[in-house]
DNA sequence: TGATTTTTATACTGTTCCGCATAATATGTG
DNA sequence: CACATATTATGCGGAACAGTATAAAAATCA
């Protein structure tokens, strides 16, 4: 008798009859989208080192063979939540860059955005992935190193043509670079992201975007 | 026998005769501050969880009861390590900070000697200490935290303390507002660290930089 | 029902880790 | 010289670690 716990037949994941032919064998016990979702979480606030398999398995509530079969290794499943992270972020900012809003509007919304994801003012702040965690693999692995260089450009490119929108509507002086807001607007985002992870109270990281929100978006005197 | 190795006596790690009354007992086979100088850079480089006690004893050329010994358990080597990269870049950017020099130029002196810090271009940059390890720490350590806290805090003011002086010598606008830029100084050395850990090219952080200053010292129109 | 397939559960392997105990070594002191 | 002191050298001990092997379990298919 190698098994202990004797669970209900484990709930079938989830029916998902639509697509979904037939499964073969077993039916999973969990869903990988949520155990995503928490493994990227531990990621988050321990980092990559810190974090290990026990957690993870504890966390996901897939033991140790699974989280192999799902994601592969440790480094795979954290690329993997890397990658998640992108994305949600991208999900949750992509409508506001694209939204034919004031300039300022559209800067405040992302920004509080941001500070949304990066947990500021909670318990146990996360940070921003790129910056806190990432950033720091970055050097000795190349493929994160090149997410976190494809993370920034990317950040950097959408801030860009925010301005670049608002300078054709007249919202900038004619003299305004584009680029170079877009990457004070970056730098913005970065410096929040750190100080949140200090757990900086929030309405002090809410001022200063507001300073730096009213600098990029002066209008010429 | 235990000892295998037989060196040569240890060479007096250093006479320091003048204030030294006299050692009493066996001398030490290594020099503090040089060792604390190697677990800083092990630290920078991998971050508190990835370094272990081996890689510290062999890089500092300490084993491991002398480690504690001097600095005690791998934390508080960790805290040591922390203060003394604050203390390193404190000193130099102190001089300029202080210096009667026009701000564009201070501006520029600063932003050259952290990306030096930083280790931008190089082949294994490190970034800054603050961005990239301890505020990772931050979470879970409070000490660490207070430190980060500290440092980021200490940033703004020293650029803040500038932009004053700036804007007292005329400068910068009448309605320049000495808080925001600083903190605008401080996010785009926040951001270049970042970038810098992620191997963009240093002349690409030069640009950043450039362009940050263009903007931070504008005359009003 | 029995064979096949897929996943889960448990335990194992070998390594690495941190901290410390013990003993050897090198100096100053009486 | 013998003793006290301070440091180095080695290695132990128990825990945690990443990854995997093996076997049980739960489903489909024939």
């Amino acid at each position: 008798m190698v098994q202990k716990t004797r669970r209900p037949p484990p709930a079938p994941a989830k029916p998902d009859s639509a697509s979904e032919p037939k499964r073969r064998g077993r039916p999973r016990a969990y869903e990988p989208d949520v155990a995503l979702g928490r493994a990227l979480d531990l990621f988050r606030t321990s980092g990559f080192a810190a974090t290990s398999l026990d957690d993870l398995s504890a966390a996901t509530g897939m033991n140790r063979p699974s989280l192999y079969g799902a994601f592969g290794d440790k480094r795979e499943l954290y690329i993997k939540s890397y990658a998640r992270y992108r994305e949600t972020a991208r999900a949750a900012m992509a409508d506001i860059f694209r939204a034919q809003l004031p300039l300022k509007k559209r800067l405040e919304r992302i920004y509080r955005i941001a500070l949304d994801i990066y947990g500021a003012g909670d318990a146990q702040p996360q940070g921003c992935f790129t910056v806190l965690t990432a950033a720091s693999e970055a050097v000795s692995d190349p493929v994160i190193r090149a997410m976190v260089v494809d993370s920034l450009a990317e950040l950097d490119k959408a801030f860009a043509s925010c301005f670049r929108s608002g300078k054709d509507r007249g919202e900038l002086p004619e003299d305004a670079d584009p680029i170079v807001l877009s990457q004070l607007a970056s730098a913005t985002l970065h410096t929040i992201a750190i100080r949140a992870r200090a757990q900086v109270p929030r309405k002090e990281l809410e001022a200063i975007v507001k300073g730096a929100i009213g600098l990029m978006c002066a209008k010429a005197k």
